[in-house]
DNA sequence: GACAGAATAGACCGACCGGTCTATTCTAAG
DNA sequence: CTTAGAATAGACCGGTCGGTCTATTCTGTC
């Protein structure tokens, strides 16, 4: 058997989620059609429905998808002990900026954006993205409690608060970037986030 | 001519935007057929195209529409000279909160939601909502410029910079609470940013 | 009352939606 | 080689989408 062949046969699903992922982060969950993504990959709509229930379900995994690849991102910034906590914060956010600089200020972050379409929509689909908002915000909040014990972010106020102002300000940046197509509202936020609002 | 007649005849368009704000509110735009808009009035098809020439420019006007009501509420709490600079924003920000609240922490902001959905699908609608955004920017900064005038507002950040940061923040908490449907994020918010961040 | 234009009324259109169905091909175990 | 089940393949379905079209009614002017 040609490893070439059977690796394309059993990635079908993979590739089915990869632009999925892609395509829902452009375009949102309602504008994206499942034939937008079967024509993209040339897959039939038989391959679909064998691998997924119905296209909620198929979101659900896409959510799941793009969960591992951020919380792999969030650990390798904000738990790399050769940094401080405040700067292991700085480096994550500069990484994300520039992937967004690089995308010229499109797309942003699925979880937010199907967050904004879809919590008023499917039950379902919200529990999934409340389910990883929590988490995420519970790794940045870790790694700020740990800035607080050696006094490098300040410590009047819970961990827990902190990273939920850093996850707010962040997404509410990212969504302001994509509207008003300007990197601006990312460099505004790292500015006073880092250097005031976190700072001991 | 009897005027309750007359009035009913020429609010179609009023009814129009009205009924179409709210439910592009709920769903979103893709999510929200003409259909719809005419089904929960009773109005013909024939009456929308006569208003309006297509969807995204009914959208637009839209936008105008729900902007409107926003900019009245902003300059009604934002220049209240009976309140300080600092209290103007608490008093928005608690009004807002009771509005979410009271609706289960559902649908959000209009220009939050077509931003997230429609930024990269419709330049004409982004256009739109960049100039409303922008707008609503510069009337917190004014209210933070006097703030700072008078030593209730730290000093040490231009006023746009701190009214964009509370924009994100704001933005973001609005996200997350329709996410989770919990008020939590908006109180986090409210407390840090005004006791903490903005306070000189 | 005649008339023009605004507004209402709703049947109708092709395109596309998510999802179903049957048929075929591939793969691995016996 | 046989065979069962996974996977691929794509025609097809009813419903809905945004938008068009023709017809009728309402409204203000002469």
């Amino acid at each position: 058997m040609s490893p070439k062949a059977t690796a394309t046969k059993q990635d079908t699903k993979a590739a089915l989620l990869q632009a999925g992922m892609d395509l829902m982060m452009e375009k949102g969950y309602t504008n994206t059609g499942i034939n937008d993504v079967l024509n993209t990959l040339g897959i039939p709509k038989g391959s679909f429905y064998h691998h997924f229930d119905s296209k909620e379900n198929y979101a659900v995994e896409i959510i799941r998808y793009f969960d591992a690849a951020a919380v792999e991102m969030l650990t390798r910034t904000l738990k790399n002990s050769n940094q401080t906590p405040l700067n292991r914060i700085r480096t994550f956010c500069e990484e994300k900026k520039a992937k967004l600089a690089s995308q010229s200020c499109s797309r942003g972050c699925l979880v937010g954006n199907l967050s904004q379409e879809m919590s008023d929509q499917s039950e379902v689909l919200r529990l999934e993205l409340s389910r990883v908002m929590t988490n995420w915000q519970n790794i940045v909040a870790e790694c700020i409690k740990e800035g607080q014990k050696i006094k490098e972010i300040k410590g009047d106020r819970t961990a827990h608060q902190l990273a939920e102002l850093f996850y707010s300000g962040w997404s509410g940046a990212v969504l302001r970037a994509k509207t008003l197509k300007s990197i601006e509202p990312i460099d505004t936020f790292i500015d006073l986030m880092l250097n005031d609002v976190l700072k001991a």
